[in-house]
RNA sequence: GGGCGAUUAGCUCAGUGGGAGAGCGCUUCCUUCACACGGAAGAAGUCACAGGUUCAAAUCCUGUAUCGCCCA
């Protein structure tokens, strides 16, 4: 073994051998499984911290799971992304001066299948690279042909039951990428702009007044305006009602309409309305009946609606609307303001409210049976305050626009007959109309992305087919994913789940926390704030990657990524790589693994120690508290491990026979279970080090990825409160002894003569393991006692009850050394003090629970000893 | 406008009612035969602020400030 860890030495052979063992295929078969589905990853992605994150802790889960021996299956695969591949192939025909129009729908969508057939596997071999055992042999895709099957069924039965419908409404349209957008794919950014006001004449003067002021935030559509809208309530409008506006610029005579929607606060309390332009106008213009006059083009140009203003760009027309209007004197004012500004979540283009014809879904009755499932626990959110997210907006849902003007996606199955009017929704493509007999032409539209991936948990074990997968697998277990598709995705899979399965997709839902660049910003490719995975897997290690990132998980908070973290997760794997390799340097021919023996505290106390990090590795794992188990792990490993069994076991390997049989089995014993523990997290280090552990017959197994997990409530006999209160005596003498050391800069090298006056129990216990203490702290002559004297010359501590006086001949400076006990006396004192007035108190004495008092009453007897012993040595040191 | 979260050591963050913690950084010492990706020791915090509850508050409640996110 090398003296350093080199994960590139270690990561592909180690993944090869996983593969060629077959170890992450899981057939349907046993009891209890534990099934999670992947968030198919947009094929024209590559990996970027948020799937570093989310992938790390399913694969820590499935692993423990699979482990354990349960039936654990994590189902892989890709979306195929509608909007985003569509764009990728459009800049390739781009580059050579085509659009999709000039190759025409057939051949477009072949060369989407193309490009997906040369990038779609990127990701999934990046998944490889960092260790995730799903089972690749089983991958799916959002345009499998049974998927394609999956999708039509869901979208014919929705039809036929009433749930999905066509209508022309208001929606989000992207004019970069020419397609309708849901709600939620519309991200809102404030920026500043202005409230324009605009004086709009009368045709008739009412009671002396010959105009009205109305305020908007888009001039420019002023010239869709249909009507002015004023509150019923309003004084100061309320004779205009009825009256007619002649429209500037355009000279259309509209009216004026009393709606309770106007908010008669904001701005001049008149509102201009733009039906076709804006959600809210579309709905007054229903309320009172006026037309929808479409201003724009699918490019955001004006139309020819837009008069003297057809052709020019959205931008560009607001320039000219808001300069004529100037010049015609009805321009009122400019005020500041800041405005909510809707953007495209794939290409953050400004989004344009625009009336057309979509398919929605109607999404009420499906959001019902979605919201009892979270309510009563059927499906659980980790953690728990994300369901209240998901109720608010399950309980204001409101219709899925499900139809993108894309070529690349799920065509809609709607087939229309222009000769007799019929509209079907079909399983299978129809040429003639079942009705008349006449040609049918089907809907140039394709269905959201989200409509496919919405079936992801069933389609993907084979549904609609009646398939054992589907059996054996449904419901999933755990679902992780990041909180902003909560809407987009989760929310959707669990109405449809319900709907078609009649069961929740998975029990246990972990919204996983948000990865932020060391600034605090989001990690973006297009800003270059990113980091990119795979660079830091060559720095760090895959399994440095995952511990980082593991032990910046926690419940309540976002992660400014640190790379520090994942530096010291490499130092991690290299310290276990050290000590493994150190245990198996010490074997030698002879040795015959076996059960552990405790032979000495130390034994006893480490095998405490393991069953006790084994209980928290379980609790940790299955609450998904991430963070704390990677801090228990590390901390076993390093802090206890390797700081003191491994320091306390050197002797004893020197000393030969028995003894260091006897250690080096439970060497190897606590060393097989850590590693066991710390697999999930960090697979490829572990696996490698445990491949070369020689163990008993019932411990092998051909991989530590299919070893048994270890079994905490069979570990906890080694539970020992007595060998955990000596160890941590011992530890705090030696710790003690060698603050001295260090005070003085005494070499290593020099042996120290160190006297310690123990009361008898604390005594016994040292003297029991002096030889320990003289090895851990560099001590020649050791003396101890309770009738031990202070030898002159001798620096004094205090170590638990005991006085330590380490005799330093010639070294010490007595003026240091009293300003020391100095400080450390008024120390004692004050927290005397403080306890005292607190066991004083009779409240405290009348309410607080006794064991409390006890341990106060405990400790304050003791420091009370400390300061009669401070106390003393300061006298003795003023000597 | 509504909601959620955060504020603890120089930095990044754990810690939910009873003695302020970790990693990194910093200081000093150590190339001791597992590891310098290491070992030993150490310095360092008014737990944002103001009230309140309690025998006892970093922890519970109320308010304020600042920052972040989501929804409208």
């Amino acid at each position: 073994m090398s003296p350093a860890y080199d994960p590139s030495a270690v990561e592909g052979p180690v993944f090869a051998g996983w593969l060629a063992g077959g170890f992450f295929e899981q057939p349907v078969g046993g009891d209890a499984p534990f099934t999670v589905v992947i968030p198919p990853p947009n094929v024209t992605g590559s990996l970027h911290m948020g799937h570093a994150l989310n992938n790390t802790i399913q694969d820590v889960v499935i692993r423990r799971s699979r482990m354990t021996g349960r039936p654990t299956r994590w189902v892989v695969g890709t979306d195929h992304a509608g909007i985003a591949t569509q764009n990728k192939v459009e800049q390739k025909l781009a580059a050579e001066g085509l659009s999709r129009h000039d190759v025409g729908r057939e051949r477009f969508v072949e060369m989407c299948w193309d490009w997906r057939a040369e990038h779609g596997s990127i990701i999934i071999e990046q998944l490889k690279r960092m260790g995730c055992s799903c089972d690749y042999g089983d991958e799916h895709f959002t345009m499998d042909e049974n998927y394609q099957q999956a999708v039509r069924t869901v979208f014919v039965d929705w039809f036929e039951r009433g749930l999905i419908y066509r209508g022309k409404r208001i929606i989000n349209w992207c004019p970069r990428c020419s397609t309708a957008l849901s709600d939620i794919e519309v991200e809102h950014e404030e920026l500043d702009s202005h409230l324009w006001r605009l004086r709009y004449p009368l045709k008739v003067p009412v009671g002396g007044r010959d105009h009205v002021i109305v305020a908007t935030t888009r001039p420019e559509t002023m010239l869709g305006d249909t009507c002015v809208a004023v509150h019923p309530d309003d004084e100061r409008y309320r004779e205009l009602v009825g009256a007619t506006v002649v429209l500037p610029l355009l000279g259309r005579e509209i009216p004026i309409v009393a709606d309770e929607y106007v908010d008669p606060a904001f701005g001049t309390g008149a509102v201009k309305v733009t039906p076709a332009h804006d959600p809210n106008d579309f709905e007054i213009a229903e309320r009172h009946g006026v037309p929808k006059v479409n201003i724009m083009n699918a490019d955001a140009t004006i139309s020819g609606e837009g008069g003297p203003y057809a052709g020019l760009d959205r931008f560009e027309a607001r320039k000219r609307v808001v300069a004529d209007l100037e010049a015609a004197g009805l321009l009122v004012g400019v005020d500041d303001h800041v405005h909510a500004v809707g953007h495209c979540y794939r290409c953050h283009t400004v989004v344009e409210p625009w009336l057309s014809d979509q398919w929605f879904v109607d999404m009420k009755p499906l959001a019902a049976p979605g919201l009892e499932a979270v309510r009563d626990g059927r499906v659980v959110f980790h953690p728990k305050r994300w369901e209240n997210v998901y109720f608010h907006w399950m309980e204001n849902i409101r219709d899925w626009c499900i139809s993108r003007q894309l070529w690349w996606g799920h065509r809609i199955p709607v087939f229309y007959c222009d000769a007799c009017g019929m509209t079907k929704a079909s399983m299978e493509d129809l040429e003639t109309c079942p009705g008349c007999g006449s040609s049918v032409r089907q809907d140039e539209d394709v269905l959201d992305t989200w409509f496919s991936s919405q079936l992801w948990p069933f389609a993907t074990l084979g549904w609609p087919g009646k398939t054992p997968e589907l059996d054996f697998f449904y419901p999933t277990t755990v679902l992780s994913t990041a909180r902003d598709i909560l809407f987009l995705w989760v929310a959707r899979m669990i109405m449809s789940g319900l709907d078609f399965i009649g069961d929740v997709p998975y029990r246990d839902v972990i919204i996983h926390p948000t990865v932020f660049n060391a600034e605090g910003r989001r990690m973006s490719k297009s800003l270059g704030t990113g980091v990119d995975p795979l660079d830091l897997m060559a720095h760090y290690g895959a399994d440095g990657m995952r511990f980082g990132l593991m032990l910046q998980v926690t419940g309540n908070q976002d992660i400014k990524f640190s790379e520090d973290k994942l530096a010291s997760s490499r130092n991690f794997a290299n310290k276990i790589w050290n000590a493994s390799r150190f245990v198996l340097m010490n074997l030698g021919d002879g040795f015959a693994p076996g059960e552990p023996a405790v032979e000495t505290v130390a034994d006893a106390w480490i095998l405490s120690r393991l069953s006790d990090l084994a209980a928290r590795v379980d609790e940790g794992l299955l609450a998904y508290e991430f963070g704390e188990t990677a801090r228990a792990l590390y901390d076993f490993f390093w802090s206890e491990f390797c700081d003191w069994y491994i320091e306390l076991a050197k002797p004893r390997l020197a000393a030969g026979g028995s003894s260091r049989e006897t250690v080096l089995r439970n060497l190897v014993y606590v060393l097989d279970h850590a590693l066991r523990l710390l697999h999930p997290m960090m697979p490829f280090v572990t696996e490698e080090i445990w491949s070369r552990l020689p163990l008993p017959a019932d411990a092998r197994a051909e991989a530590l990825m299919v070893a048994a997990w270890p079994d905490a409530a069979g570990l906890a006999r080694f539970r020992d409160e007595d060998a955990e209160r000596s160890i941590a005596l011992v530890q705090e003498l030696v710790t003690a002894v060698r603050a001295v050391r260090a005070r003085y800069t005494v070499s290593p090298k020099t042996a120290l003569a160190v006297a310690v006056k123990s009361p008898d129990g604390e005594g016994m216990v040292l003297a029991s393991m002096a030889d320990d203490i003289r090895a851990l702290a560099g001590i020649g002559e050791l003396e101890i006692g309770s009738g031990v004297v202070r030898p002159p010359h001798a620096a004094v501590t205090v170590a638990a009850s005991s006085e330590v006086y380490v005799s330093l001949e010639g070294l010490v400076d007595f003026a240091a050394e009293r300003a020391r006990v100095s400080a450390e006396l008024t120390k004692a004192e004050e927290e005397l003090a403080r306890l005292t007035r607190k066991l004083g108190n009779e409240g405290f004495l009348a309410k607080a629970a006794p064991d409390i008092i006890e341990k106060d009453r405990a400790k304050a007897a003791e420091l009370a000893a400390t300061v009669g012993k401070l106390t003393g040595q300061l006298g003795e040191l003023a000597e």
